[in-house]
DNA sequence: ACCTAAAATGAACATTGTTCATTTTTTCTG
DNA sequence: CAGAAAAAATGAACAATGTTCATTTTAGGT
């Protein structure tokens, strides 16, 4: 069984690096901060990690595992398609709110110039979109597998643009509960549809 | 007049800035290679600017100016405030997909924890948002006031959404008409709603 | 028990943003 | 216009950061 022993490393690297980020958010993940709260030396993150950047998509990985649990439990609890976009929705609203700085590091962690996001990661995201392909499908079953999908990232867009422009505070303060019935009523009228 | 020496040099490193930004982006932005590129000593950003984040700030503003003047253009050729908002919302498409590194910098910056955006940069912020409320006066005049900046902010915020995960290519890669089709396409859907 | 390969270590390096004593320039004043 | 005072510009120095690598320690197999 190779690779055993940096896997523990590895977990302990983002066990630590997980308290950090939930305490002082992205911008507060530095290797010596991590390191230093897994009482391992600086140059063990290199081992275990090819760089920062690996390590910070380790992280986002186990975020994205939790959402899409979320999202999951979120849809198994209802019936029919357009409640179950709402469900959707709103979990992905719960999530963000419960979970405000994993959930940002999801979107706000950028590569080096010129370093490709992996492909497994990737995927992981593509795991998110097709939670609602399959609601859509069940919505629209008419509409082709290459427009649901174009309509899932429509879709996916839209209600992570309110959520995060929401939480964010850019522009004024609102109460979560307004937030809630806004994304009701979006999806309501974007549902409701032509 | 006072500061108008130091508004000269203000201009100059806010020019050196917009080269590096629009030639490598938000994250190529150092203090060194502003200063050395507007041909001043490196002490000289902080006799100017407070720091480099407010230099940022400054280039944003200037680039929020581009983007209202942009979106003005668009709503004043268009008769109807349906076809207004479309073309609000193409308009922003457009400026995106021509200014890609500068866009991007309005929303990937972000300052130090614990430091305030100053009130006149959300005032820029919230000048755009007004154009849209602007134009949503017309569709529905009944709304109350703070009704329709929720919807202003919500319509914002979900476009805004739809360009920016579009623009970024965390998923797969789409031709720009099929992002403007689908702009299009989800404005007359929430638009129609009830 | 030895030996080898893997892993862990932390000192050293390069690159950042920022500060500040010093020098240069500008502006005011007599 | 000369000289002083104020303002601005300078770049060396500092602290904090990510990353590397020669060295030391540990693990596992024969």
């Amino acid at each position: 069984m190779p690779g055993t022993k940096r896997e523990i490393m590895r977990e302990k690297l983002l066990d630590a690096a997980e308290v950090q980020l939930i305490a002082n958010g992205l911008g507060a993940l530095k290797a010596r901060g991590i390191t230093s709260e897994a009482g391992v030396s600086l140059g063990a993150l290199y081992t275990a990690f090819e760089d920062l950047d690996l390590l910070i998509l380790g992280l986002n990985s186990r975020t994205i595992a939790e959402l899409h649990q979320a999202l999951a439990a979120a849809v198994s609890q209802i019936e029919g398609p357009s409640y179950q976009l709402e469900a959707l929705a709103l979990a992905y609203l719960d999530f963000a709110a419960a979970n405000p700085r994993r959930w940002a590091a999801l979107f706000d962690h950028q590569m080096p110039p010129d370093t490709p996001v992996p492909d497994w990661h990737l995927a992981e995201h593509g795991a998110l979109l097709a939670q609602v392909e399959a609601v859509l499908e069940s919505l629209e079953p008419d509409l082709s597998a290459d427009m649901r999908a174009l309509r899932a990232r429509t879709l996916f867009s839209a209600v992570h643009g309110i959520v995060k422009l929401s939480l964010e505070r850019r522009f004024v303060a609102l109460e979560p509960e307004a937030v809630r019935a806004e994304l009701r009523d979006f999806l309501r009228r974007y549902i409701a549809g032509p």
